[in-house]
DNA sequence: TTGTGTGCAAAAGCTTTGCATGTTG
DNA sequence: CAACATGCAAAGCTTTTGCACACAA
């Protein structure tokens, strides 16, 4: 486990680096500590907890630098951005992932993951049918946990 | 044309009545002046555009009170919340408007709708599956409008 | 050395909240 | 008349920007 996830790290700095070389960006420390950092966390954060999580690592960035650097990643698909509802944005690491959608709880916010064929069906015959070059898509669906958090308990309770 | 669009809004009010008749809550004329200029309106709108609508027909309207109203309209389903990427919500009537979901212009900010009843079959498989008491979703296509934009056309004549 | 990237703090943009006033039931 | 809803303005929260300094190329 902790070698795959060193050898994963050092692939994912590696696309990284072409990347910043492609586009003439510079290869900054902060840059790939971000990264590194994002790689060894647990699936979904936001970029505040992001920055904290850096400054408790006693990391000397900026907001400006996390926000500068998630958008890099983003373009470069290491990290995909989601906005699960709120105005607040969510992201994951992407790299070495199977394209996957969200499940997401109403009640406790809880986040589930799940593939389906069908959904590329429905962009192939959309994207020809409306004409458009489609680069990627967002689904996701909210409901109860069926009763696995406290909320939801209360709320299949009424149905 | 006329005559439909006052029957749809005399309809949506008397639905909305009824909905904050039943949860006690009150009839104000504000909330019946906001629903109705939503149902008058095109498409998708934000909430400040809403109220620069209300304000430049001399509505006496805050902030406040658009975001009040559209939270419980949007409980009531009379008006659908969306977030198309980016960190501010979007809005849309939604009563007699049958179940769509959205592709979105990457470059121009267009949205078209579309309908396809392979989403509602991934619902119940995954709610089925993963013990989930789906209640809505939301599926974004994201791409180039096929040159129908400025932008779109530069970035498919790149391709 | 040169200009891009950074940290810091302030500003911006969307949304929510507190308070005094008005209005519904 | 009592409680809830409103208007207004201020505060909150996430994200972006401006500026001086640092550092990659």
């Amino acid at each position: 486990m902790e070698k795959l996830q060193e050898e994963l790290i050092r692939e994912v700095k590696s696309i990284f680096s072409g990347h910043l070389e492609s586009q003439a960006f510079r290869k900054t420390p902060e840059r790939f500590a971000i990264l590194e950092e994002i790689y060894k966390r647990s699936d979904h954060f936001d970029a505040e907890a992001l920055y904290i999580h850096m400054k408790n690592q006693n990391y000397r960035v900026s907001r400006a630098t996390v926000y500068n650097t998630l958008e890099l990643l983003v373009n470069c698909d290491l990290v995909k951005k989601h906005q699960f509802g709120k105005n607040l944005a969510q992201y994951e690491k992407s790299y070495g992932y199977k394209q996957h959608d969200h499940l997401i709880c109403v009640d406790c916010g809880k986040v589930l993951e799940f593939c389906d064929p069908r959904i590329q069906s429905i962009k192939d015959t959309m994207g020809d049918l409306l004409k458009f070059n489609i680069l990627h898509h967002s689904l996701n669906l909210y409901g109860h946990c069926h009763g696995a958090c406290e909320k939801s308990k209360a709320a299949m309770a009424v149905k």
